[in-house]
DNA sequence: GATGAATGAGAATTCATTCAT
DNA sequence: TATGAATGAATTCTCATTCAT
């Protein structure tokens, strides 16, 4: 269903958000752009997110909710007997490859929140999912520093344009993962 | 000197941009922002800038330039059998308080370069110099593992609105170094 | 009764319609704002009053009736005896106090009636009534000065800050009262 | 000389306003119906007028001078022993029809000020101009009576689709005149 | 070299109005 | 009948950029 009634519409209107701001940067975010992303009239987009700030919002809170949700069923369906530093480096390179886009625009929209307080919320919860998982398959230490790194990781590698190997990461996170 | 034939407009035009970005978000940069923080007549900015571009690129040089500069410093100032952990939690410390605004200028600006690659070689930079650094005073991996921590701490720290304390700081670079 | 089939909504409408320009001006007067005011539905003012135009036009006649109404009790309610000079005083002070809103919304409608030949009828209305009320009480040139001066007044003292006082006024109308 | 460089732009622009307002009303006034009546681009009138508020407060400027400045004149151009009422009557109808544009956008002014404090400044000189040189005629309360008639006569003319006759004016004044 | 006036392009936002329900 | 979701048109306003001085 994609017609005016779409009750859908909100959500597409905020995925189309990250998706610009992942290919042109939250500068680039303009109701227009989302719009045409989205396939949806000009007025729709303010009439749904009144203005820029409540799109930038909608659109952070989505991106977060969305890689929380894609953690934790990734968590859920890691092997009882997993190798978990082989698991991460899985996970990171994923994060920076198939789910780039998501990658990028999650860390625009942290960038974002960096000087709007109200957006701040929904970043940091982000890092807590993060470290509350690795600290349940750890300890509360281990965990911290686990999730720490990943983020690091990540921000690192989105930047970096050439990806680093399964075994690079690998190795940094069986280290991080020794002392435990 | 601060007429119009000051040596030093360029640089205090590109510290202006980072004050912005800093206090306001890429979003926010524009060139009638910057000449009124950095007390230029507007036409100053666009002289020596020629386009935004240009100034968002020169202001991401001088703060990835500003950064390197006081790691080294840091870095040589240390005494020699110093406690690594307590100084890097220090280092983190810093970077979040007294350097709260360089620091977030910094992470505004690296999202910046994730969607124009000819900036992500300044950005990369940083993340360099960090990596070269502390594999220096440990060795290849523990470095690495060290730089991508203080990377994602930095994020992470800067976005919460609880500091951060010392201890947990220092607990958990020394959990990273214990490998070593 | 104030539900959806309360007879007296569109007077409900006009009434807010009136509220919203004596606060804001004409060029604030929106379907929204009444709306809200009003308390009714957004839809509830489009359906009553399909365009704008007929909106204004609503407002303009309950301003114009209710002034009117209101002139008329006044005059009915005076003393067989009065002194017409010190009674003027006393509408006009009213007027601009107790009835401030809506003489500042009469005459923000009477100016949009200014170019909106269709308006004039209503508008002039009052003039008339004015008139013809002052002339029932003295003759016909007296009666039209008094009206018009009336008028006047009003007009300067909603303008001014600082309100006249019963003396000035009286004085006035006692001046122009006195070769009839 | 009317081009980028008129030094006149800002009063040209003005006095594009006052005509804009004089045919269609304040809700009408709109930086581009501006631009194009006074024949310049779009962002030139922003340029010298940053907001909406700015141009209409620039228009009630340039009209409560330009009908101060005009009063002046005719009151400095009356013969010695002219017959009051019957210049007055002509002030009056010059100025509901050659000046009724002029006139009507006044009104219009005038009642925006209403509603916006910092404007009634202007809007009260007007009236402040017309007592003092009625006065310096006749007497203080004869002066006051005179303007303020003719403040109302004003209004009512150009809200009347029927011009008044020079008799019934001059009537109205002399008998406005007659206790002096 | 340096400046700031000028302008066109484009932004957010608002809203009258329509229309399905 | 009454509503409010939806949209396109229009508005104010901001600004990068140009260019005459």
């Amino acid at each position: 269903m994609r017609g005016p009634n779409d009750p859908d519409r909100p959500n597409r209107i905020a995925r189309a958000a990250i998706t610009v701001v992942a290919e042109h940067g939250i500068e680039a975010l303009t109701h227009r752009k989302v719009a045409a992303v989205a396939g949806v009239p000009l007025g729709s987009t303010t009439y749904h997110f009144a203005t820029l700030d409540d799109l930038v919002a909608a659109a952070l809170d989505e991106a977060a909710e969305r890689s929380v949700t894609q953690l934790r069923s990734w968590d859920q369906n890691l092997e009882p007997d997993v190798d978990l530093a082989a698991a991460l480096a899985d996970f990171v390179l994923a994060s920076i490859t198939e789910q780039r886009e998501h990658t990028i625009a999650e860390y625009n929209l942290y960038a974002v929140a960096l000087h709007r307080p109200h957006l701040r919320q929904a970043a940091a919860a982000w890092d807590s999912a993060l470290a509350e998982l690795f600290i349940a398959r750890t300890d509360p230490l281990t965990g911290q520093l686990i999730a720490t790194l990943t983020c690091g990781l990540l921000m690192q590698a989105v930047l970096n344009d050439e990806t680093p190997t399964h075994a690079e990461l690998e190795a940094l996170f069986r280290r991080a993962l020794a002392g435990s």
